[in-house]
DNA sequence: TTGTGAAATTAGTTGCATATAATAATTATA
DNA sequence: TATAATTATTATATGCAACTAATTTCACAA
């Protein structure tokens, strides 16, 4: 089975390959902020597991099932860092969760965020009720009859009409 | 700094004292699924870091630092299984998802999920809108005026009226 | 063609977390 | 109380993932 440092690795190297056409020791180095002879043994190891073709000092390409890992990790990432974003996380942050979350969801909880994404995106213009969950998590109370508790509207300090 | 595992083990011990007032290295091995061999080794570890007081075939209890973590650690879990089954996540995965999860979430986004969790729960009855979702994940299909693409209403199947 | 510098690899070590097998301590029972 | 059964601990080993230091390879310039 495929470990979660083996599912970064997969992922950065598949990046490089897009972006640059060839991977070196010293940019997975960068990427990840690991030592040059990390990356070479953690190759080794790949290459043992199937992921990965590697011959040493020479290039390194994705097998088909590396290249699954890669693909499917990248599209969880994905996944979890719009869903974050959506919910009002900053980039940022998304992004470094993502990077760690996506290594240990469930199937089906993926699926539930996948969904909930779509549901939102689909529409054009975001929904009422997400507005009114950030102007919660920034003040603390709530738009809308439902849930007011007091007869002072929030949104523009007027008394409701009731 | 305190390992992931660390957080496991104190919170397992931490329920343990709760439910029954003492623990045992079989409780902790039982929970966790690990040898005793391993519970007793990373007592061991944790008593030398501070995190709990042990003695060999005796007791085992936690210091101001290691309840401190077993707290954090056990409110994360909670707001993040709270959160993710609100989302409509059966119970199960969520459990399983939110002790991975407990360990990697940045403050930030703790904030945001709990935050949702009592936007929505600080409400009676759930929102209309949370049903919609629940319905989109069923079908696939929307419901309500913004977001419909047929005349054709998908909670009767009724013709809405225009 | 050969020497140099950058890049990559190997050798050796560490820390974490686990396991099995063997031993020791504790608790229960006859 | 002595013995049996349970529980816990040590000793030893494994796998993963990282590191530093030493060495090797490679590509390019002189």
């Amino acid at each position: 089975m495929v470990t979660e440092r083996e599912e970064d690795y997969l992922k950065v190297v598949q990046e490089l390959l897009d972006e640059k056409g060839y991977v070196r020791v010293k940019d997975v180095s960068k990427s990840l902020d690991v030592s040059p002879s990390s990356v070479t043994e953690m190759f080794q190891r790949m290459d043992d597991s199937g992921y990965i073709n590697y011959e040493k000092y020479g290039g390194v390409t994705l097998t088909d099932s590396g290249k699954e890992i890669a693909r499917s990790t990248k599209e969880k990432y994905g996944v979890i860092r719009d869903f974050l974003q959506i919910l009002g996380v900053d980039e940022k942050m998304a992004d470094e969760d993502a990077c760690k979350i996506e290594h240990v969801l469930t199937p089906e909880t993926l699926k539930t965020l996948t969904k909930f994404a779509e549901f939102i995106n689909k529409n054009k213009k975001s929904p009422v009720w997400l507005d009114h969950f950030r102007y919660y998590y920034e003040t603390g109370q709530y738009i809308g009859e439902n849930s007011m508790t007091s007869d002072q509207c929030p949104v523009h300090g007027k008394k409701k009409q009731s």
